[in-house]
DNA sequence: TTTAGCACTCACCTCGATGGAGTGCTAACA
DNA sequence: TGTTAGCACTCCATCGAGGTGAGTGCTAAA
């Protein structure tokens, strides 16, 4: 995308782009030249980053400061130049440590993995559950509620819970549930969601089962159940840490900012299009991406076991981000939780 | 506790007190003396307010600045000047159509709640999920995860679903599990965690029960699953919007209030207080209770099914609040909610 | 091609002056 | 005795002037 820079130019853009991601000021040239001994003098570096100001990576706020890296500069640096270094043995081991994941909930696991990411990064962490539709059936139970609706609750084999209220039959009785649910605990057990509703839509179809009463209830019951997709889950935690940062110093600022991750809507789009990706990815919100996320960057990357059920977690925080500390972070943490998801389905 | 006031002085500390609620802004001698007809001189009133002051009723921030009331000041505002009408009927029925509770899980209906609280009121909207052990029993299942876990499903009767793992005896099978819960829905349908509690110890006592290989099973089981306390669930929803006002305009105290509501903690304890309460409740959080919550007020209500399942809502803001709106607000929504686990609990 | 030198720009800080809002006090008044 | 007009006083907020320092762009020399 952007004119390829020869190695000074190189040099000094990630210099700068480092520099601004610790001190959160603009950079100047002197502190450029003479910190990083490029045996350039700060009227070298003034060219450079004139040039560099010119292809759009760099921008100053006014004519007598520093240069600060624009979204651009930033994406440059994070396709270019970050060399993303792995954890050693004694970080992974820590990492593993930070996490309590003993006889809890998946929706604790869930919580506790977005207070440890927000914990280490001290920017925002994001988790988002397993999807519903890619989850792996482990069983379904029917609870009737008053005037016909009957709850339905459904545990996937990673011990998801997810449940739901649907308008049924009244006069199905709490027998009649109990029949169907054993019913579909053995048909159903070990299909994935999309498994299930292709067997439901074949089933429709099949019209021998107007004959079997009990069949037909569990199709109508199910279909209801199960047709329909169940909102996405997602834990926002450290809210507050990230607004230590000095992008949010101004209230205005701050309060788009909760505004944005209060609402979640676009979290979750974002999250979801780094779906079918592998491996750690990072959003840029500069101008070409959402409004509401201009000047915050996205790390992410899914996690997922063997059989297929899809989740997200990431960090995010201002585009001044420590890209080099947080990433590894993220993605250790990705397959660790990956790691826990075929824990709980693992047979004993 | 205050000195009592003569008419006069309650009614230039309630005009006092109703200025600074909707202009936030110190109060001065001659706004008071001109807005409302007391027919008093700027002169009088300053007499008075210097009073007050001393009293301890009225600050002014620096010495030619108006008055403000002190926490003391809205206190005594509240227990003795704010006369809350009554909604009239349109009103109430405005109130029920903002609220969509159809098929809604319990989960959505509080968060709807919160929501529309938030929403109507322009500051943050809290609502505690009824307390796990004022709950009654409706049905409980479990479903066997590896390494000898078991995920725990209980459903109490108004359809609140809460889950939990405990590690339990390896040789367990589905089929034990689900004799297990076929014998515990019968036993213990109807029962609140109390009672169910009572009942599990003085079965514990029962030397005979060590003959029933079930009935062994079902109470140890029962114990693990029933016997502990479930985190309380507190749904937070409008932050944003409490944002808007003026007393966090300082991103220090915007931060502040954030990580306050953030963590919980402190709030579960404050609307665990009230439980006791009959109606509507405030808190002032001035200089007397917590830090945290210095310059801040609660207005909650409890709510409760017949069969007592406790909960609790509300709407926390600044000090500062719009008292005589809010309160009916809180008040009735309360009463709706009520009336909503109610009719979950209907037999039909 | 690099660099030293220099003029220039702009944010930021401080300082003092100004104006306005509001108070407290005092003395006069009903 | 309570109320009020008058007045001096206090303190904040705002504005503009002036100085400072960091950093730039340009030019000319090495």
């Amino acid at each position: 995308m952007a004119d390829s820079l020869n190695e000074r130019s190189q040099n000094i853009l990630e210099a700068i782009v480092e520099d601004y991601i610790t001190s959160a000021e603009p950079v100047g040239s002197r502190a450029i030249s003479r910190k990083h001994n490029f045996n350039l003098s700060p009227a070298s570096v003034r060219n450079v980053m004139a040039d560099m100001e010119e292809m759009g990576l760099l921008c100053s706020p006014h004519a007598s400061a520093g240069r600060i890296p624009t979204g651009k500069g930033f994406q440059y640096y994070i396709d270019t130049l970050l060399e993303v270094r792995d954890l050693n043995r004694s970080e992974k081991q820590n990492l593993r440590n930070s996490y309590r994941f003993k006889n809890m909930r998946m929706e604790d696991i869930m919580q506790e993995v977005g207070r440890v990411l927000s914990g280490l990064s001290q920017y925002t962490g994001l988790v988002m559950a397993p999807k519903f539709i890619s989850t792996v059936f482990r069983q379904i139970e029917f609870v009737r509620l008053s005037q016909g609706r009957i709850l339905m609750i459904y545990v996937s084999e990673t011990g998801l819970v997810q449940n739901k209220v649907i308008q049924a039959d009244r006069t199905l009785t709490t027998h009649d549930l109990e029949k169907i649910s054993n019913y579909l605990n053995s048909e159903l057990n070990g299909l994935t969601i999309h498994q299930i509703r292709a067997k439901l839509n074949q089933e429709l179809q099949d019209d021998r089962i107007v004959y079997d009463q009990l069949k037909k209830q569990a199709l109508s019951l199910s279909c209801a159940a199960l047709q329909d997709e169940i909102e996405d889950q997602l834990y926002v935690s450290g809210t507050s840490l990230m607004l230590g940062q000095p992008e949010f110093s101004s209230a205005e600022k701050m309060k788009k900012m909760i505004q944005t991750l209060e609402s979640k809507k676009l979290l979750i789009e974002l999250l979801d299009q780094g779906q079918s990706a592998q491996g750690v990815q990072i959003f840029i919100g500069s101008e070409s991406s959402h409004v509401d996320l201009e000047g915050c960057s996205l790390i992410t990357s899914n996690f997922s076991n063997q059989k297929g059920a899809i989740g997200a977690l990431g960090v995010i925080g201002p585009v001044r981000m420590n890209y080099s500390g947080v990433v590894p972070i993220v993605d250790f943490t990705a397959q660790l939780v990956s790691r826990v998801l075929d824990r709980e389905t693992e047979k004993d």
